[in-house]
Order: structure tokens, then C-alpha cells, then sequence
DNA sequence: CGACGGCTTGATCCGAGTCAATCCTGGTGG
DNA sequence: CCACCAGGATTGACTCGGATCAAGCCGTCG
């Protein structure tokens, strides 16, 4: 989802709460209570489509990515997850797509039952429940748009901006994840995307110091192709 | 999302309870108590993208699309909702798509604010409005799998089998949205999705007796199309 | 009966995919 | 500290699937 939202949110709890008073009657609150922080090395898989889900997980630190494969391999990346980005969420009761670990990351994983069990005394955690499953069908829907009517200059641009976060001048993007992940999530080939990027530079809308590194020269000329 | 999960929750629900008796204790329940059933003719808009999320809304008789526009008028309709289907479940106060009615169409709407306090006060029905915006998203991350990776005739196929439903031999579908429609939600032309219709027609997996009409004559080729 | 809108069909084009070399570059071992 | 190596990234040549452009067709409704 590429979402900065929930990240601001879940620092802003630790920052308010001292530890010994962080509370159930937030999501972030109660992950910190209940849930175990597991490390997982960079692509490792976290849960499997269609393995029952007994967990919701949120991310510390990190990147994952959430996907579905084709009997014939080929892959679409539906989100990426950064820190404080919850995923895992399923109201069935077996996961409807795979999840692994883009880098190196710290997850929360808290027991679903428990969750859904304090959720049903909670009103207000099983709001957040819900919202949070509202803000990644929102970031699917726009992703649906990308993938079903954009071109690839018209993904990368939109990629770029979402991975750049709040406007800043010459704003350096450290990437997680490699150009095949990029590409599984654009529904393009490694070479659409490297070409792609190479034509950004070329029009100095972005610069391409290394592979992983992307720095933002042009914020508008990547908005314009955003339509 | 083509879900008949939810027409046949509702259906169940209006054969166990006489009117008298429905009951808010199920976001069906609720619905019928509390919403009026308004009717929109073919094409016109139930809400727009960015409006004030005011409703929710249950599709009663007909179908509607939900869809996200470009500037330049490129659109990708992100689900079709028929009978019993639920949309427009917001958390955030806007919407983040528009809907339009595909047909005349009867639509049960129920005010947002009354739906959060009555999810607040009964977990039952938090759990299902959170349920059923799950299953939007499973249907959506389904969605992107098709938009990212799946060629033309697979995305027919998967549309067709969709739309049919549960198996039954010579299944007549009658299709209640244009080519346009269709193109829209599968990324495509309208040229390219009457060229695929043709050619299954060829491979006699399908006929066409009429364009809204579209007989499957054999399931086992559309589903070896799926992967 | 004619006209309009939605659908189909055909011809051609082009953007992204495929296939095939390189080219880094970051990590390793000497 | 440097040379080497492997795997990811870039670049190029060519192909091809689906888009575009352009007629017709057909069913419906006045």
C-alpha cells in the first residue's frame, strides 16, 4: 500500500505512551501488547495464499510484499507494507494471498483470535479493524486503476511519487526491493522498468546514482504523467 | 467483485425472518430496518469519487459499477455489484470511487453515521461490515492478478467463469452491462473483448445467440484459460 | 422503413515483451 | 587492499499481442 499514514500514527503512539502505559484501546496499542516481534531474512516467506490465518501481522522495520502467482509463475505484487503498515488482515478464515519479507524485517504478529476477540469488546479497536482494511482496499483500487489503464511511464511516475512520500526537494528514495518486485508490482518486465527509468533520468526527472538509490529532480514532471 | 456470497446471506435472511421479525443483529438485517430502497435508472450515478461518504449502499434488483476515471477519460471499473452485494463501505469520510447504475436498479441505502453507531454498540454487525469490506479487497487483490498478468483470453475466461457461477451444464448468462463495460473492467478495448468472445465462440467453448447473452458450452476450456 | 447506437470485423500500428548480450557493483577471498 | 566473481541491472534487436483507425452489421425504436 505504500502507506505513510498508519506509520505516523503508530510512532505517534509510542511517542505519547510510555511504554508501561501503552493501551489495548488502540490497533498499534494492542500489537504492541499481544503481539511477538519475529525477524524474518530478506525473502522469506511469511504466510502462503490459502494457509489458514492465524495471525495479523504489523511491519517494524523493513518491507514486505503481499502477491499472488499464476500455476505458471508469473507473479502481481497487489502492496508493498512499510513499517507501522498492518497486513494479514482476513475476515476468512484462510489468507487469500502469499506475503514475504522484501528486506530484512521485524514483524508484530498477534494471534487473530485474540484480536477479533478484543475487537468484539472493543468497539473502538474493531473501527480501527475495519479502517484499516478500508485504507488497503482504497490503495487496491488505485492500483487496480495503474495496472488496468496506465502506461508504464505512467506506473513508474506513479510509483516514484508514491514511494516519495511528502513533497521535499531533491528527495533521495532508498528502495527495498529489487527491479523484479518493482516490476510484479507494475505489471511490467524488469527491462519495461529499467528502460522506463532510464528515460526518467534522461528527461532529468530523476537521477539514478545506484541501483537501489533514486533521487526526485522533477516532482512535477513525474505529476504531470500522473494524469 | 460478482459475489453471490453475500446475495445468498441476504436471501437466507428474508426466508428465515417474515418481515416482522428481521432483525439489526446482521448487516442484512440491518439494511432492510434501516434503508430506503431508492431506484436509479441505467447509467446514472449513485455517488461520485471524493463526495462526502453519507451512505452505505445494498444492491436490491439490478447491478452497478464502481470505477476510477483519469483526466483524460481512461476508466478501470474496479467491481460489478449484483443482488445482495454491499458497497460504499467507506471508513474515511470520501469515497475513494465512483458507482453508477449498469441497469435500472434498486438500491437499499442505509445512513453511514447509523450503520458506525450501530456497529459500535453490536459486534455482530462490526464483524460483518469489516467481513464484507474483506472481501472486497480479496476480490480486488484477485482483480489486480488478472489486470497485471493474465493476457486477453484469460481475462474473458475468468470474466465469463465469474459471471456464471456455480457449475450447470449449457449455463445461459445474461449479461447485464455493454461491451464498454466489460472492456473497462478486464483493461481493454471493446474491440479486443468482441474479438476474444469470437474467437471462444470458434474454440466452441462459448455462444452467442444475442451480445447479452453468452452460453457456456464448455466450462473445462474457460477454466484451462484461468491457470 | 430508416436511423441510431452498440457490436463485430478487418487492416495496420506501436508499446511493451522476449531474447540475448554486456555491464555494473557489492561481496568474497586471497 | 585489490582482483575476482555472481547476480542483478542495463541496453539492444526484434517480435507480437492488443490498440487504433476504419468500415460494415444488426437489432431496436421511433
Amino acid at each position: 500500500m505504500l502507506n505513510h499514514h498508519v506509520a505516523t500514527v503508530a510512532a505517534r503512539t509510542e511517542a505519547i505512551f510510555p511504554p508501561s502505559a501503552i493501551s489495548e484501546r488502540t490497533l498499534a496499542g494492542a500489537f504492541e501488547l499481544r503481539g511477538a516481534a519475529i525477524h524474518f531474512e530478506r525473502n522469506v516467506e511469511i504466510y502462503g495464499e490459502d494457509e489458514p490465518a492465524e495471525y495479523f501481522y504489523q511491519v517494524v522495520s523493513g518491507a514486505v510484499r503481499t502477491y499472488k502467482v499464476l500455476s505458471d509463475g508469473r507473479r502481481q505484487i497487489g502492496a508493498f507494507h512499510l513499517p507501522g503498515d498492518v497486513f494479514g488482515l482476513e475476515a476468512g478464515a484462510a489468507h487469500g494471498f502469499s506475503a514475504e519479507a522484501v528486506t530484512d524485517s521485524t514483524i508484530r504478529v498477534a494471534k487473530r483470535s485474540g484480536m477479533i476477540a478484543l475487537a468484539a469488546r472493543d468497539s473502538g479497536i474493531a473501527a480501527e479493524l475495519w479502517a484499516s482494511t478500508a485504507r488497503s482496499l482504497r490503495g487496491a483500487q488505485e492500483h487496480m486503476l495503474l495496472l488496468g489503464r496506465k502506461n508504464a511511464e505512467e506506473r513508474v511516475a506513479s510509483f516514484l511519487l508514491a514511494m516519495a512520500g511528502p513533497a521535499c526537494p531533491d528527495q533521495v528514495i532508498e528502495l527495498p526491493m529489487s527491479r523484479q518486485d518493482i516490476a510484479d508490482y507494475l505489471g511490467l518486465t524488469i527491462e519495461t522498468v529499467s528502460r522506463t527509468l532510464t528515460h526518467l533520468e534522461a528527461k532529468s526527472a530523476i537521477e539514478l546514482p545506484s541501483s537501489r538509490r533514486i533521487v526526485v529532480k522533477s516532482r512535477a514532471s513525474l505529476q504531470r504523467l500522473n494524469a
